[in-house]
DNA sequence: GATGAATGAGTATTCATTCAT
DNA sequence: TATGAATGAATACTCATTCAT
């Protein structure tokens, strides 16, 4: 099928590296085929961004759904939601992480809208985890910070790890990732919650 | 010149947006010049690479030479090196970042054996934060934990976070990129601080 | 309708300038539907030039049936007929006219008799005014010119004019095309008609 | 060379039926070799257009340019030298002519500021064409016509007649386009001239 | 060293036409 | 009759790279 083969071959090869006939020919169709679904081959790709970030935003909402659960207990979850996806929609990370990156090309010039729908849609990820601290503030569960900025420490930070796990190379024997980033992360919200429900996390030994 | 053209170039208008001959024009030669310094576009597109990481290295390396201070003054200091060179070296900053994401394309197929040396160099400046940690630990300024892992939570999330104030639409009004860095980092520091040498950054309030 | 929608879409965008689908689609039919009715794009646009002549060379027999009218009157009734259908057909007039270069192209090539019909039933319009002039001589009312000639002389006068008309850049205010033609025809007229049957047209006052 | 290649491939398969490729295969060159003098495809056509015109308006200009001849010498020169034209540079007429009919198409659309130019040379001709009528009024040659409106049903007879001798299946036997032309020119300024001057035409029995 | 004209493989996109339903 | 999805050949234009001067 034409998006099969399209985010596959995008995937390993890029998006300078990928032709219409590489795909149309995976696919087993014409090229005219292509243009029968696609207005165009940068269209493709962008809908492949929006469409992965469409699926991350519904893996954190769904994931920290539950206001039952502490403040700390919900970022974990949050962060549990942005590895599972990376795990799992490994097709789609790439798609979204280059984003950050082409303030260039044709991908980003022209009209193209889809670089500001897709800030708009991290954004809204970014304002699910300030909600989390508003609530933990209010609840007596974090200091009084910044909750947006508090969001987007948690967040770059678990975007780091990933991105640098990215790299084959600094893939060093005996860490792992996931395991990383919860402790890195159970560290840092130490530091911003309340004495009295500090002891919870004190326990975890992060990064020992 | 041609590296400043070339340099320029890329920056503004991507690896795929560049042309050797807008290279040579700007740099006042023939194409054909071009070709007695570089053997190929992609030759010179990677020796920003690892030119940058150079200058990072170099950065870094000075800013926590100096010994007698505190571990957490150093991190500070690896950290503040790290902004510096984005702020000051913007330029090589992306060739850099861009790498983590190439898997794919022209510039990492081939023989190219560039991507290995920039991951390596990278390793490298992981290693000179891992250190600090390690003399931390020694020190006791530090609790037992993984050196190198702690480095890599610390490295990850300045990288997530200066990749996060790229994005244009996301420089949320009001929160200032280098503070927001300091004080995650605080945080994260704290967490893996012995009780004994905490009291230093409790102050700072991190986030707020 | 199919054909009301391909001319005036060949009309306003040219041949090669409306596709299939802009036909159906403005028609209200598959693009399947088309070849049904016809067996090619280009057999459609043929088929509205045989049409356009069709139509002018009923319009001129029209206007000269009357055989009691003087060979001037016939003249100008011919030239009348033209500017008619110019005006009224102006969707076929450019089909017409456009033939007349396109001894190239898809149009044109193939075994495509098209443009041996069109130059026959041109003929068959010359033909018609010549047999004016053979009248206009057997009463005394033309000098012993050639009547064919003569024919394509007049024809010749208005093609050319209505054909610069046609720029519109070239029409320069205050000169109005069909008057234009008419008084250059009667100057021409006039200098081939006997001594005594020019009084008629003498005053007419041609071009001033 | 190319200039040659295009020029008789746009002649004898016109605008559309001529590809990059067959030019540059007739030149002897690769397809990059065209890019490198022309900008693009329409562009090259375009010059050709306005090359034409340029070459027919000093035509015109140096057969009418003594200003000690008659009138009706002056208009046969300028006859002639468009007849010239049209025998000598065969190749250039067609791409003038074309214009006229290309209110449409990628030739005449975009900024495309050609059709405006060759219009306007055209203008230039047809002024040149006036000042032989004002001057033969002012001489008393002519009769007081509105000179600018004679001109231009001088020259849309020629183009009609040239137009209409570019139908293969019109030339009638017997009939030679440039004596046709010159007697119906003849026939037609005779109308013009006043009546003392009108003795010089009147033998040559236009049309017979 | 330096030039820049020449190369030609590479590519996105279009569109007349077909044919299974 | 009618559909419209599928075809695939066709084509203008690009650009990294070469090489004779």
């Amino acid at each position: 099928m034409l998006l099969d083969a399209a985010r596959d071959l995008f995937m390993n090869h890029g998006y300078h590296g990928t032709t219409i006939e590489m795909i149309t020919e995976r696919a087993g169709v014409s090229t005219g085929t292509f243009y029968l679904y696609f207005s165009a081959k940068s269209e493709l790709y962008k809908s492949f961004q929006e469409e992965g970030i469409d699926i991350l935003t519904r893996m954190i909402e769904e994931a920290i759904a539950d206001r039952s659960l502490s403040t700390g207990e919900r970022i974990s979850a949050a962060a549990r939601a942005y590895m599972d996806f990376y795990h799992i929609h490994k097709e789609y990370f790439d798609f979204i992480a280059l984003m950050v990156l082409q303030g260039q090309d044709e991908l980003r010039e022209q009209e193209s809208e889809i670089g500001r729908i897709v800030d708009e849609k991290t954004l809204g990820i970014l304002r699910l985890i300030e909600n989390i601290f508003v609530e933990g503030i209010r609840k007596g569960e974090c200091r009084e910070i910044d909750p947006f900025a508090a969001g987007m420490v948690f967040w770059a930070m678990i975007d780091g790890m990933i991105l640098m796990q990215e790299r084959d190379n600094l893939r060093v024997a005996g860490i792992e990732l996931d395991r990383m980033i919860l402790t890195g992360l159970a560290t840092l919200f130490d530091g911003i919650m309340t004495k009295s429900s500090r002891e919870t996390t004190e326990r975890i030994g992060a990064l020992e």
